[in-house]
DNA sequence: TTGTAAGCGTTATCAT
DNA sequence: ATGATAACGCTTACAA
């Protein structure tokens, strides 16, 4: 009471109510039957003292840690921060704090990781933002993990949203209103999602014996890399009538060079996006996409992680599970529909 | 080594080396010096067992944590994921633990706070998230706060961004292009922020003898509640021609309720909005609006809360310190701007 | 039903 | 320079 900064120990709390501290424990969890007349004193002594359990004191005794924590490349735009918001909302739900870590672009350090994992039960890891071999390291050491928007590995779960699928009927739809000579903006080395969907663009190209163009015009998943991108492409010689572009902020990067090229876009030039950020309907024309769960991305990976941070606690782990949810085709108005010719697949 | 869950614990390293445990921490963290031989055989033992301190144990020693946390009301929107970008990236270089704590909207229970503030050395409270009563129940428990987005209070330290002078001056400026029948839209009573620009938004109809609406018309921070407060005033008998909106994604959700009822943004109904997102460029007409620092209010919050976790543990505490970050118009053409009569101001 | 005491994994204060 | 050992705050056998 003297110092104010100093919290009251279960200790205190058992003087004042002249018990010991196992029975302050049990009747604070109510992990074991106690007297009636015992819990008031107890709890009354905890009320006076406004007693809060330490939760490292907690944490070390029970050894678990009651947090998750996520690992993302970035945190600008619109796709992680819906990834994390469901990632949050299920962890808080669920009793759990949440942990958050930014590798900031680059590939996170090994160190900066297994810092991470001394704090909580396990982890939500995004993209390729941690190496193959840190990761394994991770779910030796008790970690539990859970993969997001990458390839499966076998040692552990995964989920994300359909790539290659969609990309394909994307292109074919885009090869339905004659564009058949496009440009793929994003960077498939950087991203396995990116890597998907040019894979599914390149795939359409071969179902309809058009020959795809021999690489991706390379751009980060931002507007600022997209315009750049697709200022390059416009000043090249190669003509392409349609841009698919790796996700929606690159498209509108694309919008604005295509614009400033004097060009209209949706006329002269097709543009599509991934993602389905809330801006894409109001864009002029409003931009054509492909929709996917981003919020519950996240909150499928933390249910995941609930699961099985459980199973290892109990008798020995569950079969790995890797989860892809479904995506959409939203056919707004940059692809072409709409306009005069209106023309359907081939 | 049998059980590859378990992981190595100072014992092990000092049993191994054949020291004590004080040697094996006095090693591991050169807190006092050690013979060149016995550094070896400790080092190599740290090597062999792959040694890491626990998180949990070392904390309880050495009473703190080395986390912080940011509690914050929602992370949709660009404004928060900007916030929390900053905070994340100068924690993370500063060597600390970032937690989370989305409030939902609503105000975050007391017990949520409480179990967030035994995980922490401190915590950044964005806006009205949190009871003032339970703030200060915070910082006499010992937790470092630091506010953000929110009125000061004596008890601790404050970041915020200048909202009544660019209100009042982005008013002015649409009394400048003849729009002197204005409508607010917004919610002054759940935001701090809201509230400022309110108040510099009624302070500009004062200076220029103009009479301002009774009241503002409520909308969440949002982009749909900003559509259907836009459509409910377009519907009203009111005669505004000129909409202030509390953010840009009010002012994006008035751009689509606008456009609807066959009106042209900028020609017939002005709109600004508010925060300068990525987006407010792209838009046509291109938003008119006030640009803040997001990033550097999280960053700045950051090092305010580490200036005063370290204070906390040296000789007393410092004063309180309210920091107001400068803000910028930005004019761009939703305002009237590049109109046909591009006039100055009364 | 309740208490005693042994962990949980560190750091830090004393001795030596 | 090094080693015992007492914290740090809790949970949980094991006893009574």
């Amino acid at each position: 009471v003297s110092d104010p900064a100093k919290a009251a120990t279960i200790r205190d709390v058992a003087r004042k109510a002249g018990v010991s501290v196992a029975t302050v424990s049990r009747v604070h969890r109510g992990s074991a039957p106690v007297t009636e007349t015992t819990r008031e004193r107890v709890e009354s002594a905890i009320a006076e003292l406004g007693y809060t359990p330490s939760h490292l004191g907690r944490s070390l005794a029970e050894r678990r840690h009651a947090a998750i924590g996520i690992v993302f490349p970035d945190l600008s735009g619109p796709y992680f921060a819906e990834v994390i918001r469901g990632f949050e909302a299920e962890a808080t739900s669920n009793g759990q704090a949440v942990l958050i870590l930014s590798t900031h672009g680059r590939e996170a350090p090994a160190d900066q990781l297994r810092a991470l994992g001394g704090r909580v039960d396990g982890m939500l890891i995004l993209g390729r933002t941690v190496p193959d071999a840190v990761i394994d390291e991770l779910v030796t050491s008790g970690s539990a993990v859970v993969l997001l928007a990458r390839p499966p590995i076998p040692s552990t779960d995964s989920v994300q949203a359909e790539n290659r699928a969609a990309a394909r009927a994307l292109t074919q739809h885009l090869f339905g209103h004659g564009r058949t000579s496009l440009a793929f903006i994003g960077d498939p080395t950087s991203s396995p999602d990116g890597l998907e969907r040019w894979e599914g663009f390149v795939a359409a190209h071969r179902d309809a014996g058009i020959r795809p163009p021999d690489r991706a015009v390379p751009s980060a998943f931002r507007e600022q890399e997209g315009y750049q991108a697709a200022a390059t492409e416009l000043a090249s010689s190669r003509d392409a009538t349609g841009y698919f572009c790796a996700n929606d902020e690159i498209a509108l990067g694309a919008y604005a060079a295509i614009t400033e090229a004097g060009l209209q876009v949706g006329r002269d030039i097709a543009v599509t996006g991934w993602d389905d950020v809330p801006v894409a309907r109001h864009l002029s024309p409003a931009l054509t996409t492909v929709h996917q769960p981003m919020y519950e991305l996240g909150a499928l990976g933390a249910r995941m992680l609930a699961t099985r941070i459980a199973s290892a606690t109990g008798s020995g782990s569950r079969a790995p599970l890797h989860e892809v949810l479904a995506t959409q085709l939203v056919l707004r108005a940059s692809c072409g529909c709409g306009q005069a010719q209106g023309g359907n697949a081939r």
